[in-house]
Parts: structure tokens; C-alpha cells; sequence
DNA sequence: CTAGGGTTAG
């Protein structure tokens, strides 16, 4: 056996790596004797570079090949074409291809680099080149089709799929599976799915691809019923769902939140042994969080033994998605515990959990993170991710400190409805009023246009300002001005603000004539500033109505309660408690706690267990005593 | 020498 025989068993046996290794150590074949490899050495020895992606060494034998003389050769032409084009340098791809020597360009040349640009991206280059090989009288064959059909499904624009499948039985290729396969993914893609079935139907043969294709391109357009019949159907036919099968379907289950069908995918997955590879597994994670299981998740998670940074991402998205902040926050420390990097991902998805705790310490460290590691500055495409970007500031906002959400917002080079809503909103929880109106007329010159959630930011910023003028001009308006229906969020604002100006007849009068029944929020805050205000009448209206929606809703009947109490009608405030014990509403005592470096403080209402409970009610009285200089009331 | 299907965040 010659150097070149054991090269070609190792890549007929996809051995690559060891063919890589033997490659630089083997005494025949080392760097000394690079002059004894032979052409067909190289292009077994490329063909692994491609697999394993190995730049280094593919550029060291382009290198050899081209002093060699190698490069006259068509066969390891496209074999470069075909290295880098894996490696992801369609540019040096190109440049071997317009190579001055390469003038007899074939269709294997062709069929490389046409497939190079479309899995790169660049579908349009590609098809421009199919036109090219047209041109000069090429003629395509069955592995060209795949690609260039591809390539339609990516370009929009014109949609030529249709022509090229009627191209085909020209070349006699309307029965390949490979083409069909791309033909059906292309034709689902945009929606035909009678084109799609009959491409299937047509086919002799029908390989598990051809059925994930069909399965994906349902699931893909939302159609996840049509996509699971698909499947039955194929396991009726008797194939087995291979592991891509198996992920195909498993994201069908965690999006229609089916834990049942999906937890027994996972049974068929541990029955055929997929349960050893990693993507199987991430899954998995995935469709228990979708199904909002955090705790089978983390048993899938916890028992693998190699962990990807997709699995990573999943259980701590999953989490976040539960609402279990503090787990997510474990989870990062562990992820940082056991040196995994994290990406934009991971901290797209522990930026949230840090705004719902409030935990800015936490926030800020993962900011100086990001800048660090220059996550979320997209080096590809010089612009930031907007998302990371936006809950960055959404974290900053909600911890209260606008001015760093500020500082985030104006360096931001691209922004979306989001970015500008969570300014607006951010400014309107914190009560600065003019600085959430200034936000949207900056956003409509930046022609940036306003959505439900920027007049809900701005309705509850007229709220919070006590600006009643602005808030109920902007209700009156958005529609006209702005092309916004007001909803009944919307109403709710507007009844807040009303409340909280103490406009109490105003406010019923809108919750009367406005296109929407009033919800328990609008109820209860006109019961409560029924209880400031002490009109015990309208109270009553209000309460009736919020305990008849939410009837285990316990500050209902506080707030109820409390009316009467001001009000001096103490038999009325029994009755209430009377209520409550029969409809078995129990109030629990309001609970509220901080994190400090030493750990988390925990109080209760009226507790003074806490050790240093003088220092901390002679804090809170000094702070009232400053409140009560400013003449601030207290509203709720 | 060249070809079709896959997972994560918002």
C-alpha cells in the first residue's frame, strides 16, 4: 500500500482527523517529503480539510500544490474550491476559481463554488454563476440543482424554483430525491404546498430527508399539524426517525407546548440511543422549557456529560422563561464555575432575570462583561444587536437609573419600536414626565413610528408626572395623530392618571362611556383613590365590581375594608372580614426584601425581627420627616 | 474532485 492508498481507506472510512495526524507524522509523508506527495494525496488530504474545517492546513498544501504545478489540474481545483469554501472564504474560493490557469472551467469547478456562495450566504453570486455555466454552454447535472434551488428559496425578488423544476426533466433529473428534497424545502418555504405535494408524490423514492423536509417546511410556516401527520405518516411507511428526524419533531412539540407527545419523543430517544449526542439533548431542554418544565429540563441537563453552549443557553433561558430569576442567576455562576464562555446569548438571556430582582450589581457586572468581551457589537456587520442592546437598557431603566439606560440608548447605532419604548417607559416609571414626551417626538423625527406599548410607556409617564392635560390630549389623539387605537390597556392609564389626580367623577365617567368593559386594574385604582379620597359611594361601586372579576383577590377586600374603616362604618368593616372568611381569601402579609453583599434581607409587614431594626425605622422615619418637608402625600 | 434535512436568546 502506497501513501496515497492509506489515505484514500482512511477517507473512505470518514476517518479525517486521523488522516490529518498521519499526514504530518508519518515519516513518508512529512514536511521532508513534501516533494513525493502526489496530486492525488492532496486532493484525499484537502477533501479532510473541508471536513474538519482545518484552514492551516489546507493553505499550507494550497501553497505546495501551486509550486508544484498542481493547479492545472481541474480535480484539484475544485477540491480547493471546495476547502475553502468549508472554511468559510468563498473570496479564496473564488480567486482558485478565476485562477489564470483555470480556463477549462467544468461543471464539478462549477457545481463547488456555486455551492460555496449559496451556503455562505451569498445566494444571488451563486445563481449569477449557474447563469454564468449556463452561458458558456455547461451543462448542470444533479448536483448542481440542490444548490441553485436553494439559492431561489433564499431570493425573494424574482422566484425562479418554478422554472428550474421545469427545467429539469429536460435534464432528466425530476425524480432525483437530492433535488426533490431542495425543491420541496424551496416551494414550503414560501407557502406552496400543492407544488411541495407533488414533487413528493412524484418521487420513486423517498428517503427520511425528503420526509424532514417535508416535516421542517410544515413546521416552518406554522402548519404543525399537517407536519405531524406527515410524520405518522412516515413512521407508517416504516422509516425510522433518524436523529434529525427526531429534533424536527421535538420543536414541533415544544412550540404547540405538547409535554406529553413530547416526554414520549424522549422516551423513543433514550430507546434508540440518541440520547449520546449533544443536539438531541439540547432539544430536549428546549421543549421541557417550552412546555414550561424547568425541572425535567434540568434532569436532561444535569445527566449529560458534554455540555455545548447550546445547552447552556437553553437551561438558562428556560428558567428566565419560568420566571425563576435567582435560578437563572445560579445557573450563569455555574456556567462562569465551569469556564464556559458565555456569548450574546447566554447574556441576552440573563439580562432580564437581573431586571426582574432589580439586582443592578449584577446588571452592571454583566455589562462591564459585554464590553470586555465586545459582545453585542456585531464585528460582521458594524452594527450592535439591537436586542442585547435593548435589554441592557431595559435593565438599567428598571433598576432606576436612566441615566446609564441614557448612555446605552445614544450609543446604540441602530434602534428599533423597542429601544425607543423602553426609554419612554423607563422615564414614565420614574416620573419624569417631559422626558418621556421628549423621547416620542424625538422617535417620530427620527422616523421611527410609535406602537401600543410607546402609549402605554407615555400614558402611564402623564400618570406617574401627574401631567392630566398631556395624557388625556395624547388618548384623544393617538388614533388621528398617530394611526394608534386606543386599547384598554390604554383606558387604564388614563383611568390611573385620573385616579391619582384625584379626579375621581372624571375617572368614573370615563370607565362609563369608554369602548371597553373596565378591567380589575382600572377597578381597583379607582377603589383605592375612592379610599384616599374617602367617597365611600363611589367605593362601593368600584368594589362590587372588582370582587365580582377577581373574588380571590385578598386587596380587594382590604382596600374595601379600609373605605369603611375611614369612613367610620366599623360594622361594614367586619362584614368585609366576614366575606373574606367565608370565601376563604386570606390576605398574606405584604413581604419585600433587598440584596445586599452580605445576602438577602427579608421583612414583613410591621416585623421587627430584623437585628437592626432601630437603625433601620430611625432611616425610614428621618426619610418621611424629608417627604413631609416637601409636602409629598403618599397616594396608595 | 462537486449535492439535500438540525438545535439556543429577545
Amino acid at each position: 500500500m502506497n501513501g496515497t492508498a492509506i489515505l484514500r481507506a482512511l477517507i473512505n472510512n470518514k476517518q479525517h482527523c486521523r488522516l490529518l495526524l498521519s499526514f504530518s507524522t508519518s515519516p513518508l509523508l512529512s514536511h521532508f517529503s513534501y516533494n513525493i506527495i502526489d496530486i492525488g494525496t492532496c486532493i484525499a488530504t484537502l477533501q479532510s480539510c473541508a471536513h474538519t474545517t482545518n484552514l492551516s492546513k489546507g493553505k499550507e498544501l494550497h501553497t505546495y500544490m501551486l509550486k508544484s504545478g498542481f493547479l492545472a489540474s481541474p480535480q484539484a481545483i475544485t477540491s480547493l474550491i471546495n476547502m475553502y469554501s468549508k472554511c468559510t472564504l468563498i473570496n479564496h474560493a473564488l480567486k482558485v476559481f478565476n485562477f489564470p490557469t483555470h480556463h477549462d472551467k467544468n461543471v464539478f469547478a462549477y457545481n463547488a463554488i456555486i455551492a460555496g456562495f449559496v451556503a455562505n450566504g451569498f445566494s444571488k453570486h451563486g445563481f449569477g454563476l449557474y447563469r454564468q455555466m449556463r452561458h458558456m454552454g455547461i451543462v448542470p447535472d444533479k448536483y448542481t440543482f440542490p444548490c441553485v434551488i436553494r439559492a431561489c428559496g433564499d431570493d425573494v425578488e424574482d422566484f425562479e424554483a418554478k422554472k428550474i423544476h421545469g427545467l429539469l426533466y429536460k435534464f432528466g433529473l425530476d425524480l432525483d430525491v437530492f433535488v426533490g428534497s431542495a425543491l420541496v424545502n424551496t416551494y414550503l418555504k414560501f407557502g406552496l404546498v400543492v407544488e411541495a405535494h407533488e414533487v413528493f408524490d412524484e418521487l420513486p423514492v423517498r428517503d427520511v430527508v425528503l420526509w424532514n423536509s417535508m416535516i421542517n417546511g410544515y413546521a416552518q410556516i406554522g402548519k404543525f399539524e399537517e407536519a405531524l401527520e406527515v410524520f405518522q405518516r412516515m413512521v407508517e411507511n416504516g422509516v425510522v426517525p433518524c436523529r434529525y428526524a427526531v429534533t424536527g419533531v421535538l420543536s414541533i412539540f415544544s412550540m404547540v407546548e405538547d409535554f406529553h407527545n413530547g416526554r414520549a419523543v424522549h422516551g423513543f430517544v433514550i430507546k434508540m440511543g440518541y440520547d449520546s449526542g449533544v443536539v438531541v439533548l439540547n432539544v430536549l431542554i428546549d421543549m421541557y422549557g417550552k412546555c414550561k418544565c424547568a425541572s425535567d429540563a434540568l434532569n436532561v441537563f444535569d445527566v449529560m456529560d458534554e455540555k455545548d453552549i447550546f445547552s447552556w443557553n437553553s437551561i438558562i433561558s428556560v428558567h428566565e422563561r419560568c420566571g425563576d430569576h435567582y435560578g437563572t442567576l445560579r445557573l450563569f455562576d455555574r456556567m462562569l464555575g465551569n469556564r464556559v464562555q458565555p456569548d450574546l446569548v447566554t447574556v441576552t438571556a440573563v439580562l432580564p432575570a437581573c431586571t426582574h430582582l432589580a439586582a443592578l450589581m449584577h446588571g452592571r457586572e454583566i455589562h462591564g462583561y459585554m464590553i470586555v468581551n465586545g459582545l453585542g457589537k456585531d464585528e460582521n456587520s458594524s452594527f450592535d444587536d439591537v436586542q442585547l442592546n435593548n435589554a441592557l437598557m431595559d435593565m438599567y431603566a428598571k433598576c432606576g437609573n436612566m441615566r446609564d439606560a441614557r448612555v446605552v440608548f445614544d450609543h446604540m447605532r441602530e434602534k428599533d419600536v423597542a429601544s425607543w419604548n423602553i426609554m419612554i417607559t423607563g422615564y414614565g416609571m420614574h416620573g419624569y414626565g417631559d422626558e418621556a414626551l421628549d423621547t416620542l417626538s424625538q422617535m417620530c423625527q427620527a422616523q421611527m413610528i410609535p406602537n401600543e406599548v410607546s402609549f402605554v410607556g407615555l400614558l402611564s409617564a402623564c400618570s406617574h408626572a401627574g401631567m392630566v392635560k398631556d395624557g388625556l390630549e395624547f388618548l384623544a389623539q393617538m388614533e388621528s395623530k398617530y394611526g394608534v387605537s386606543p386599547s384598554i390597556e390604554h383606558y387604564t392609564c388614563v383611568i390611573d392618571m385620573l385616579c391619582r389626580a384625584g379626579k375621581l367623577v372624571e375617572a368614573y365617567d370615563l370607565v362609563l362611556a369608554m369602548p371597553f368593559k373596565a378591567d380589575p386594574v382600572g377597578w381597583r385604582a379607582l377603589l383605592a383613590a375612592c379610599r384616599l379620597h374617602k367617597d365611600t359611594d363611589l367605593a362601593e361601586i368600584a368594589a362590587s365590581k372588582v370582587i365580582e372579576l377577581e373574588p380571590g383577590h385578598c386587596g380587594n377586600y382590604v382596600l374595601m375594608s379600609n373605605v369603611y374603616g375611614v369612613a367610620g362604618r366599623y360594622e361594614e368593616v367586619s362584614k368585609m372580614r366576614h366575606t373574606m372568611k367565608q370565601q376563604n381569601v386570606k390576605k398574606r402579609p405584604g413581604c419585600s426584601w433587598i440584596e445586599l453583599m452580605t445576602g438577602v434581607h427579608v421583612f414583613i409587614t410591621g416585623d421587627r425581627t430584623h437585628p437592626q431594626t432601630d437603625y433601620i425605622y430611625a432611616g425610614l422615619n428621618s426619610l418621611a420627616a424629608v417627604l413631609h418637608e416637601h409636602e409629598y402625600v403618599p397616594l396608595i
